[in-house]
RNA sequence: GCCCUGGUGGCGGAAUUGGUAGACGCGCUGGAUUCAAAAUCCAGUUCUUUCGGGAGUGCGGGUUCGAUUCCCGCCCGGGGUACCA
């Protein structure tokens, strides 16, 4: 009886005292919260340092394993800056907007506002779970009216600026007027897409919305004519990836591109700055490289054919119309033999001869009716003849002139000159069309190139011939310029991004229309412009959802019904961190002097064009004028990879209620099926009971089991709820605690590698965490630690640890952090180390990766401060590593052989003698001659015989 | 096709500047402890071997005293992108 009840004491007492890592984590992430230890202020004492996590979109189903790998990561490097003395912004909130929540609105009823918010408040829950250190005051949203004032305000300086290419930097529209005013656009560098020409009489002679409309083709935030995929059935425009082969991905109705007038932002005017400055960053050469080729420059020349006369010209003026193409290969313009248009060409209708009429008009249709993505995943030559033809501008030949899908009309000019000899797409549209094909490059020095190589020797090509490619290339251009029928001309794949969305969920265009349909922006005093509540937010007959509501006018004027797309809030976020509850201005000039730019970014590839492109242009924008002190906003960025998911699959037996065992799935006519991964255990085997209540028409269903187990399949693919193979951190933290949560995901691998999800290696990490514990702790988990001085072992030990800890750090090499732990913690283990000094110096070191743990140890050892952020970071002593003896690994001809000790500052020729004398050397040398000694001090010895 | 990545034990991975290949962890094997199990601890764990060694970082060459690392030519996986003139 006595014995009994001393068990259950000891048991007890066990419970309140051993490492538990889920009392640690509520008792201190109560307290950091009470105390706000992350709360951060402009402090100019002390030097600044930002690491931004790229801007979750809240979703409805929460936070998934994968999600933490950037977060952890961020964190144990935001801990450590501050630890190094740094001021360090370290903010979360979230990209609120966006076609999920109202997509789920439509389904559901509830109303975006409610769901989002919903969302967030799951994903805050579930983030501070892990024990991330943000500063929560500084917290920013989307869709909240304080933040997206500021939204619409950057949009409303777009509106009013042009891009100026001499100056190299945005200048308000007023600018421009002026100039219009005294000298018409003749003399203007305003970038531009306006091809037409005016002076200042006819400028003022233009009715006000004659001189809006041509404003239009200079703003940087402008209205133009693009196409939406439009969905007929569902009375909706869909994006591009709810549309899978010219159908709806829900419903599967045909999709038609149909134009609208639509908000664009002119990022091409900064094509060029966007890409110089893309080397200055401190990230990752697959991304700049994935930068590089979506702005996609190419160098060419401009080229200007005039037009046959019509047999029939209907009125005088169409004989001097001209073509412009843009080609890379002006050397080639000898080998033209036709042109082609894109459909959508403009001249396309005019050029045109009545006998072709009906072919055309046929061939355009076809091509309407095809979604972008099809036209060119299509690699059919189709095309059709216009009846009219071009003029070669040096040898004066008539040139037909075709139009064709290949040709795509907002690339380059919408029109090419086809060289079948040297681009294999005209070559076969030729050969199709049975059009001439003139050899006017000389390949046979370069048996391997390709047309794209842009290899050989000119022939057949006038005053070109004889010459490299590369030689005829300028002189080409040359003669162009000289005969006034072309110029040099740089082109870009960058577009202009639509910036319209017809959809509820996002920021309204602070923007009415007057009578004439003149656009007018809302006084800056009105903004923000806030989103009316409505209740149904369902698209109505093909208009946006705002159309529905009956005052959305200002003083009488319609304002605009589209909203912004989820680009525009995340594309400046960063800089409302900085200042987060300014309601004067976006951010304050003093937090952004301080702040001035993110040091440290961490995000997936996902975003590595869109969000990045955008980000990159609104703050050029900003800064051009001067609102922000930096030209590019993310000074270094960190991919991390992503986590998959391991899916499970049980087999279902064709047209049966039967299911079999994989191994034995082949000898049946069998379909795998997803089953919830959380009922398979760790050896592949099925929770039948489980199964059956998860989904009851299992109930009565057959199993083929194998050693009397119902083993699954597995694949590695993405996480996603469809697939069943989601696993929570709520989950594993609840089991492991939030200190092995993070570590084991530091712990799987380096930061950018993706990964599929195993807790396999977990208990080590968990077993590391006890270890560590049991320095500061007896047997019977009373606290004990020792005061004397530390040996010298012991100080060895612990500054290797720092020392590797703090440049993996530095380099992001977090997977290795976590093993210079377990390495330490063993070495102190086994010297059953528990001196104070060492312990202390450890878990200043081990805080940014466990800082539960951490902070219940240091409290343990009676500190009134706190380890996250009242200490300074440990430093490295050199002294503590410096050896006398060296222990050298000896190669014979490059193969490790022996190991010897040497003194550290032992001279080449003592070396030799000592090495020389060894037994094992002896053995390996004897008989042979010594060709060469080599003595690399304090890494190798290496003797070749 | 093009651009970018990566390829190392049974598994995740380490080797930072060309210098001991396989750190650390998982798993596995054997042992201690236990009535037993879990947990814990100890030892072993690239392959091969005639126990001297030999081979080995996707494959084939090269440079070097020495190559996972640098160079040339291939193969395979992952991501991005695509009629871009």
């Amino acid at each position: 009886m006595k014995s009994f009840k001393f068990v259950v004491l000891l048991s007890i007492n066990n419970l309140f005292m051993a490492y538990n890592p889920r009392a640690l984590r509520t008792k201190w992430q109560s307290r950091w919260k009470e105390e706000q230890s992350y709360k951060v202020e402009l402090d100019t004492s002390k030097p600044k340092f930002y690491v931004l996590d790229m801007f979750p979109y809240p979703s409805g189903s929460g936070l998934h394993v994968g999600h933490p790998l950037g977060y952890v990561a961020s964190d144990i490097y935001s801990r450590y800056k501050r630890l190094k003395g740094f001021n360090v912004l370290h903010p979360m909130g979230f990209d609120a907007f966006g076609l999920p929540a109202e997509q789920y609105a439509i389904e559901t009823g509830k109303h975006p506002s409610q769901t989002t918010a919903e969302n967030i408040a799951t994903y805050k829950r579930q983030l501070n779970l892990i024990g991330l250190s943000f500063d929560w005051s500084r917290e920013v949203i989307t869709s909240d009216p304080s933040y997206y004032k500021w939204t619409q305000w950057i949009f409303t300086k777009m509106f009013n600026y042009c891009y100026c290419t001499t100056a190299d930097k945005a200048q308000p529209i007023s600018f421009l007027m002026e100039q219009f005013e005294t000298d018409g656009n003749l003399k203007t560098s305003a970038f531009t897409d306006y091809s037409g020409e005016f002076t200042a009489e006819e400028w003022k002679a233009f009715s006000k919305k004659e001189q809006e409309e041509i404003l239009m083709h200079y703003r940087l935030a402008f209205r133009k004519v693009s196409f939406v995929n439009w969905c007929e059935a569902l009375g909706t425009v869909l994006a591009n990836d709810e549309v899978i082969n010219g159908f709806s991905e829900r419903g599967g109705h045909p999709v038609v591109q149909k134009p609208l007038l639509q908000w664009s932002l002119r990022i091409t005017a900064y094509a060029e700055r966007l890409l110089n400055s893309i080397q200055d960053l401190e990230w990752s050469e697959s991304l700049k490289a994935q930068q590089e080729n979506w702005i996609g420059k190419s160098e060419g020349a401009k080229v200007v054919f005039e037009l046959a006369p019509k047999p029939n010209p209907s009125n005088a003026e169409e004989g001097n119309q001209t073509l412009e193409v843009f080609t890379t290969r002006p050397d080639t313009i000898f080998g033209v033999t036709f042109m082609v248009l894109a459909p959508e060409h403009p001249l396309v209708n005019q050029l045109t001869s009545a006998e072709n009429i009906e072919r055309v008009k046929a061939y355009k249709a076809r091509a309407k009716s095809k979604s972008n993505v099809d036209r060119q995943a299509s690699k059919e030559v189709s095309g059709e003849f216009t009846g009219a033809y071009a003029i070669h501008p040096f040898t004066g030949k008539q040139i037909p002139i075709w139009i064709s899908e290949y040709v795509l009309v907002d690339y380059g000019t919408g029109a090419i000159m086809a060289v079948p000899s040297d681009d294999d797409r005209d070559h076969a549209f030729a050969t199709k069309f049975e059009i001439e094909i003139i050899d006017i490059c000389d390949k046979s020095d370069y048996p391997d190139a390709t047309n794209a190589d842009k290899l050989g020797k000119m022939i057949n090509s006038d005053f070109l011939n004889g010459l490299e490619v590369k030689a005829a290339i300028p002189l080409a251009i040359k003669y162009l310029e000289d005969k006034g029928r072309g110029n040099l001309k740089v082109n870009y794949k960058l577009r202009d991004a639509n910036f319209s969305r017809q959809r509820y969920w996002g920021e309204p265009f602070p923007i009415a229309y007057d009578q004439e349909g003149i656009a007018h922006q809302l006084p800056e005093e009105e903004l923000p412009l806030e989103l009316p509540q409505m209740e149904d937010i369902k698209p109505i007959n093909g208009k946006a959802p705002l159309s529905k509501v009956q005052d959305w006018k200002y003083k009488g004027m319609p304002i605009d019904t589209d909203t912004m797309p989820g680009n525009a809030g995340s594309s400046w976020y960063f800089l409302r961190y900085m200042d987060p509850n300014n309601s004067n201005e976006f951010c304050s000039p003093a937090a952004l002097a301080y702040w001035q730019d993110v040091d440290l970014y961490v995000g997936g590839t996902e975003h590595a064009v869109g969000h990045l492109m955008y980000a990159r242009f609104w703050h050029k924008f900003l800064y051009d004028l001067a609102y922000v002190p930096t030209q590019e906003p993310f000074k270094k960025l960190i991919n991390q990879g992503m986590i998959q998911g391991e899916s499970a699959f049980e087999y279902k037996v064709l047209g049966e209620n039967k299911y079999v065992s994989y191994n034995l799935k082949d000898t049946y006519d069998t379909n795998p099926i997803h089953v919830a991964i959380d009922l398979v255990n760790d050896k592949g085997e099925l929770d039948l009971e489980g199964l059956k209540k998860w989904r009851p028409e299992h109930a009565n269903a057959e199993f083929v089991l194998e050693d009397g187990k119902y083993i699954v399949g597995h694949e590695v693919e993405k996480m996603s709820k469809s697939k069943h193979n989601v696993v929570s951190p709520d989950d594993v933290i609840e089991q492991y605690g939030a200190d092995c949560f993070r570590m084991f995901e530091m712990f799987l691998g380096p930061i950018e590698n993706h990964k599929p999800w195993q807790t396999k290696g977990i208990d080590g990490v968990a077993k590391f965490l006890r270890k560590t514990w049991n320095l500061f702790h007896d047997t019977a988990d009373n606290f004990v630690v020792s005061d004397g001085k530390a040996s010298e072992k012991e100080m060895k030990v612990l500054h290797t640890c720092i020392k590797k800890v703090n440049d993996d750090v530095e380099r992001f090499s977090f997977n290795t952090c976590v093993s210079a732990f377990m390495i330490c913690v063993n070495d102190l283990g086994e010297m059953k180390c528990n001196n104070r000094a060492v312990l202390t110096e450890l878990l200043k070191l081990l805080s940014p990766f466990a800082p539960h743990i951490s902070e219940e140890l240091w409290e343990q050892l009676g500190h009134e401060s706190s380890v996250v952020k009242d200490v300074s970071y440990p430093e490295f002593e050199e002294k503590y590593l410096t050896e006398s003896v060296i222990n050298y690994p000896v190669s014979i001809n490059g193969k490790m052989r022996v190991k010897i000790d040497l003194a550290a500052d032992i001279l080449q020729e003592d070396a030799k003698a000592q090495v020389l004398a060894n037994a094992v050397v002896q053995k390996w040398v004897e008989g042979k001659e010594l060709r060469k000694f080599i003595f690399v001090p304090g890494r190798i010895v290496n003797i070749v015989v």
